[in-house]
RNA sequence: GGUCCGGUAGCUCAGUUGGAUAGAGCAUCAGCCUUCUAAGCUGGGGGUCAUUGGUUCGAAUCCAAUCCGGAUCACCA
């Protein structure tokens, strides 16, 4: 089995980490190395050891070097960019083009030839190189991962509160994390999945007074509702009480933010929160059973969803942490107390302000637990990252997070990432649950399932299936299409949701992608192949005939995968995932059109065709997992 | 007001450290099912890359200014 390794060896010619092992300086590498590089990486190394025999004396760094994927209107597959050497070696493009395209043709094994057309070497990737990748890679199930140190990172995502149901934004988050995670892990990290519950708090107590007050004693099993959605009903409820109530005092003589401050059921919430954290045994006892319905709700949701954890924080044990940083931080000198007692620190070099750390009367603030869960995190865990799924609006106080942990002059600092994502709005502006113009994700999900089920049997699609068989499948379908529709976009972009357009199944969906699989799986059925035939199959293989331009390209884009996974890893951007898989299943579409494999021209072609389309459902299982996204044989 | 993010086709979005004539999907129009699954394929129309200036062989990409949209700057969480 053949994995890329880490870039681990400072590369001679290159004067960077690459795969290279230092074999660079010479132009034939040994093959082992050789199969470990992409072929844009292997010619970047053969320009610069060209460039190096050709002109030693020119002072050529890698960053002038840049290789492209030829565009489609011309002849060749990768492109050397020649402008950035005319100036300096005062030669014209054509012929610097000429001396390094005679030289690579003459020194290497890989080019079958090169073009010089304005300043641009295309090179063309002899075939018989080509096949030799397909023969190496074709049945690897793990193509693209990577076994290199690994770092011990953990993710922190969905962290809900536990007053309301999830919605729309939070799938955003969830299916981020989720990618993330997996990502990470196929590349060679330790991955440990967290969700740190906001289970505490006064938005916590006014679903508990709602609850109290006009809840008659329902329960998830009274009512047959879900639990996280009872009690959401009950927060709703607190603020359409809590308004009437302000408007009341209003309409009674007071100002708004007197009336906002004397509303009976914000008192009495006010009040409920003192005797939470007096540890009144009443309210503990209602706080645990509503907040066991939610959880019981969320797992529901979090299981259909296909996501899980490895770690859960509640922050009604963490919200006390803290304390004993500041307390550190006094000792240093980084912080300092005002007058009142408070504890501040002054961000103002950093081009910040100064932040409150502690109140005067020495109770916590939303950050200070948070600098202490930090600790407590790499303490547990010795993380070498920390990553954060939030949502930009959090950008401000992540920056302080991290900033204040390093002043204080704690290890866990420097590993703290805040993957930041943008927010799911409406067309009429943000999601608020408090006003209930929420999409829910329970019934999104719904809605995508029998969004699969209704274009499935439109299309008459379902056939030789038993019940309990498309059901799951328009699971798959429906639950593929969610979440790709909202990972396909670069996190840090924010997404406009309208409800009233539904999830499209056409196009740039995971359905495209699921659909593609599917006739893949036909062809080897029909091939009496298994979806991973051997390579004893195919060990009489020779290529004696041109690859066609069709068959190239799927193989050119196969041959990307590895270093587009590690893009995603380091830029903890699935969407370059959805892109790179879809531009696959297109490839194979066209193609698909066009090449038969049943009535092949010939056993050779044949042969060819099934490694690739073998190879291509494998690459777009393999990416379509880091999404969470099955692809199923049949649809 | 300070800081940060964004502005690319009617709509939703791609566009690697600056590279060739700015690309997809949706929508729209015209074709393609006796042939491995038409949830598909092929083609057409559709662009002042917010604006202006700069940097250079070359700018959607980098710099500056301006305009528009959003977030944030709490002894809330």
């Amino acid at each position: 089995m053949l994995f890329v390794q880490q870039p681990v060896f400072l590369c001679p010619v290159l004067n960077q980490f690459c795969t290279c092992s230092g074999y660079c300086n010479q132009l034939i590498l040994p093959n082992n190395i050789l199969q470990l590089m992409t072929l844009s990486a292997k010619t970047k190394h053969a320009v610069a050891a060209a460039l190096k025999s050709l002109l030693p004396d020119a002072e050529i760094n890698s960053d002038m070097i840049s290789i492209n994927l030829t565009k489609p209107e011309f002849t060749g597959d990768y492109t050397v960019v020649l402008f950035p050497f005319v100036k300096l070696l005062r030669m014209k493009p054509d012929a610097l083009g000429t001396l390094l395209g005679d030289y690579l043709l003459a020194h290497t094994d890989l080019y079958a030839s090169y073009a010089i057309v304005s300043g641009f070497l295309n090179l063309t990737i002899k075939d018989n190189v080509w096949a030799h990748f397909l023969l190496n890679n074709f049945n690897d199930a793990q193509f693209g991962e990577q076994r290199g140190e690994a770092e011990r990172v953990m993710i922190e995502y969905s962290s809900p509160n536990t007053n309301k149901p999830l919605h729309f934004g939070h799938l955003r988050n969830i299916f981020l994390g989720a990618a993330v995670s997996e990502i990470l892990k196929a590349t060679g990290n330790e991955v440990i999945k967290a969700n740190l519950i906001n289970d505490r708090g006064i938005h916590i107590c006014k679903s508990m007074i709602a609850w109290q007050h006009y809840g008659n004693g329902d329960t998830p099993e009274s009512t047959g509702m879900k639990g996280d959605h009872l009690v959401g009903h009950y927060y709703v409820k607190f603020n359409d009480v809590y308004k009437a109530q302000v408007a009341e005092l209003i309409a009674a003589g007071k100002d708004e933010k007197t009336a906002e401050k004397e509303a009976p059921i914000m008192l009495e919430t006010q009040e409920m929160l003192r005797k939470w954290e007096a540890g009144d045994a009443e309210t503990r006892t209602l706080w645990q059973t509503m907040n066991g319905w939610v959880y019981k709700g969320f797992d529901v949701t979090y299981d259909k969803l296909g996501v899980s954890f490895d770690k859960m924080y509640y922050e009604s044990d963490t919200y006390l942490l803290g304390k004993q940083l500041v307390e550190e931080g006094l000792q240093k000198g980084v912080l300092f107390k005002k007058e009142d007692g408070s504890v501040w620190i002054d961000l103002k070099d950093e081009g910040l302000d100064e932040k409150l750390l502690l109140r005067g009367d020495g109770t916590s603030v939303y950050i200070t637990q948070d600098l202490g869960t930090a600790k407590l995190k790499y303490d547990q865990y010795k993380l070498d990252k920390s990553v954060y799924v939030i949502a930009d609006e959090q950008n401000y106080h992540m920056q302080v997070l991290k900033l204040i942990l390093k002043k204080i002059g704690e290890p866990c600092a420097d590993g703290i990432h805040h993957l930041s994502y943008g927010m799911v709005e409406l067309p009429t502006g943000r999601m608020k649950s408090r006003e209930g113009t929420v999409v829910d994700a329970d019934d999104m999900a719904n809605e995508m399932i029998a969004l699969a089920r209704e274009q499935a049997e439109a299309a008459g699609k379902t056939e030789g299936f038993t019940e309990e068989e498309l059901n799951k499948l328009y699971a798959t379908i429906g639950l593929g299409a969610l979440k790709f529709y909202l990972l396909r976009v670069d996190p840090k972009k924010k997404m406009i949701f309208d409800p009233k357009e539904s999830i499209d199944l056409h196009g740039f969906t995971a359905t495209f992608i699921q659909y593609a699989h599917t006739r893949i799986c036909s062809i080897l059925r029909k091939e009496n192949l298994p979806l991973m035939p051997t390579a004893q199959h195919f060990a009489s293989f020779r290529l004696t005939e041109e690859i066609a331009p069709l068959e190239k390209k799927l193989i050119l884009h196969l041959e990307q995968y590895p270093s587009i996974l590690a893009a995603a890893a380091t830029e903890f951007n699935p969407s370059e995932l959805c892109i790179y898989a879809f531009q696959l299943a297109q490839m194979f579409n066209s193609f698909y059109d066009v090449h038969s494999i049943s009535k092949a021209e010939n056993e050779e072609k044949k042969q060819l065709r099934i490694m690739i389309v073998v190879m291509a459902a494998s690459v777009l299982r393999h990416a379509m997992h880091q999404l969470g996204i099955a692809l199923p044989e049949k649809m």
